[in-house]
DNA sequence: TGTACATCAGTGAACGCGCGTTCACTGATGTAC
DNA sequence: TGTACATCAGTGAACGCGCGTTCACTGATGTAC
């Protein structure tokens, strides 16, 4: 039966937060309608009131995950590093980073996809650079590219690896050598 | 009909081949039987007289891939980097890094791929540790774990952008970000 | 303000396709004598 | 060394399952009068 604009929009909303939890725990490929619908209150049907297929939904959903990931708009340089670098980031995918979760795997999607989480990480980059160390515009470029290169690199290979020596060990060596790099240049 | 034992080993190859090469160019879900064996030149059943299950294909494809790859044995901490780091390798997913084109996927396999990736990749960095700057281990250690991370991270998001001047950016400041780290070091 | 009705979000069954896996069969290999 | 036969890699059809998508239907919403 057809619902209200408030619980129409509420479903779209919840549809989206299942998906982009679901996405990033398990991936694009494994997740089906399915699940995300049942995770949202709804049926199988419902979900193409909202969105025009999978695709679709995917193009939405990680576009929701970067929009809500308070990591990723920290306020300092600092605050960025370590607030990305810790284990209940790496040991929570579903409200983790959502490039370290899913970057590959947009690799590889229809454009629009890359094009979506690009365009987001453009704004993300800027926003590091403008908070991080050195001492020209340059500088403090090729420091956010660096420094965000690394902190998503060593969140995917810490969740990779079975050893846990070896992910905590990725932590921290990351840890100190981004530290390091800011503490030398401040 | 039967091969020779030659033959059998000989087309065990092509199939891992072809699976390492389809696998990091299209990701481990997407790539199917049919298209493996196929390229091996062979049809889909003769695929189980090799492999348990595609389960079992995968571990031994990651394995492969890792082994293969010319770009993780380099000699000098230098050459690792800047071999790394170029825009044919980003380009070339099918023999690229298998880190870069799997790692995030790999994350979500059972235990027996992750397993396989991890040894493989304590492996490489330890070579890396070994040619790495810095004047005690614990410091090389530090460098070999945060460039792997950097190089990685790198390579994976400037895959995933569907904007060439950021993902040549992406390169370039790794490049001079990692370089310029050595340098200061020796 | 109240009422009739068109709209359309949600339901759940059904469809169609693709893919991993199985299986009966073939015929070359390589061993036993 | 030569021959008979058991083995087993490869073939290709078939199976079964899961998933994205469609569709006829329901009934609450919200608009037109």
């Amino acid at each position: 039966m057809k619902v209200s604009k408030e619980q129409f929009a509420e479903n779209r909303g919840r549809i989206l937060r299942a998906a982009s939890n679901l996405f990033r725990e398990r991936g694009l490929d494994d997740v089906t309608i399915d699940e995300v619908t049942e995770r949202a209150g709804l049926t199988r049907g419902a979900f193409y009131s909202h969105f025009k297929s999978k695709d679709d939904l995917v193009i939405q959903a990680c576009g929701y995950a970067v929009e809500h990931d308070d990591r990723l708009r920290t306020r300092s340089y600092n605050e960025f590093i370590t607030g990305y670098l810790t284990a209940s980031h790496r040991d929570d995918r579903a409200d983790g980073c959502a490039y370290a979760a899913l970057a590959s795997e947009v690799s590889r999607q229809p454009v629009g996809v890359r094009h979506a989480m690009s365009e987001a990480l453009k704004g993300i980059l800027d926003i590091i650079a403008s908070n991080a160390p050195g001492t020209t515009d340059a500088e403090r470029r090729v420091a956010a590219l660096a420094s965000t290169s690394a902190v998503v690199g060593a969140m995917i290979l810490a969740r990779m690896t079975d050893d846990p020596i070896l992910s905590d060990e990725l932590i921290a060596a990351n840890l100190k050598s981004l530290v390091r790099l800011e503490s030398a240049k401040t």
